[in-house]
DNA sequence: GTGGTCTAGACCACG
DNA sequence: GTGGTCTAGACCACT
């Protein structure tokens, strides 16, 4: 439950974006669940040697999400798993997210099929990344 | 020659880096080939209603990646093909760009084969973003 | 366009919360249209004397709903309006709202087809309570 | 008089304040009459299992309000019925949470005759929250 | 000029 | 102790 993870200050992520996307990857492979606190926010930021500001607002848009709910003075959890976007806005979603991957591999001269086929293999690789404790 | 597409003001996406994305397309694709003359910056800006500076960006990153050349008084025009990455550096920009594609579509709850479909069907449709004219 | 409004810095409602409650009213009855700029952060801050980080926090939270969308450099505009949440996610948060009312009402002793009436009285002034100027 | 109740720990809603709800429900539908005694803190947190210094502070302003009354060594106990709140107290409550309510489903598209009717269709439930015993 | 990120540090509410 | 809000001020990216 420690969430063991490092950032990288310079990238063009911001922080407070790597810090949501370890946790939502957390919770998607089932590493975090429903009931799970999260670290508190000062221990966090301590650890990644961030500003608690930058880990509160991660913190702020996972529970806008409602992947996470924070009970008032007792911490942060993770929330039981509901449909939150409309079929609508997750094909937008994941439109956006699509053309994204294109633009960014279009100039790398992998076709099509070959780039699916890394694409199947570079998933279980993803999801193990995230070490179950 | 003419460069048939549109940018679209509302994505997060850059301005730039939409011009970018479309040539280096065209390139990739090959509707421009070596040789080929980009549009003067001004007539492209005009074109797309957008400032020119942001159009002399793109050419300039698309100039320091090595796709076009800029002959001085001239234009700018399509480089003769060439690797212009290593292999290595190939495959960490795939990494990074599925990483980043599984990190905002994981909370989606699309399951992974029915991703992949999805994914080869939108090809297509992100190909034919720029007609070829 | 100028957006005239007050907020109150005391309230328990806090700032970016009352800002967020004045744009969205003014989406939901049509004053602020699709393609609308909103007021510059700094120009709003200025206006309601707050902190800057305070309006932009609002704004990145409507960004975050997908009611408005910033253009880098440009400014942040109204979205086309489309339905972000699930059926199931909506009637989450109108039951949310609804026992808030209750719990607010309860004990003001006006029985329960009073409180409707009043309800439905209300909502015209609601509605024109945001000026189209 | 024992008060079967629960209380939402994953709510937004402090602790104290659903307390508080369900006795001040409970004394405006009359599962709870003047002169009931409130079972005492101690008693009620550990039913609870929430700290007994939330149970107080509910009780605390249930008493401030002169819902209730303590007397002193014996217990807590419900006031005799009077009117609380003046006519335009009362007004000024109720057109706070008729806005807010109004704040918080404005931008969920349900017309306002569907709102009225779901608000109706879900008050028994909301009444229903705590079993009369 | 626009918005976005991050830090530092203060203050408050809740338990 | 927990998270949440707000201010002040710096710095960066984009147009």
């Amino acid at each position: 439950m420690s969430l063991q993870f490092d950032i990288t200050p310079g990238s063009p992520e911001p922080i407070y974006e790597q810090i949501e996307g370890h946790i939502r990857r957390q919770i998607a492979t089932g590493s975090l669940v429903e009931g799970d606190q999260l670290p508190p926010v000062r221990t966090l930021a301590e650890q990644l040697t961030v500003n608690p500001n930058t880990v509160a607002r991660a913190y702020a848009e996972l529970t806008a999400e409602g992947l996470v709910e924070s009970r008032t003075g007792r911490g942060v959890f993770v929330a039981p798993r509901r449909q939150i976007f409309s079929e609508e806005e997750r094909n937008r979603r994941f439109h956006r997210a699509a053309w994204r991957f294109f633009d960014e591999t279009a100039f790398l001269d992998i076709p099509v099929p070959e780039m699916v086929r890394r694409l199947e293999a570079a998933w279980p690789d993803y999801f193990r990344k995230t070490p179950t404790p």
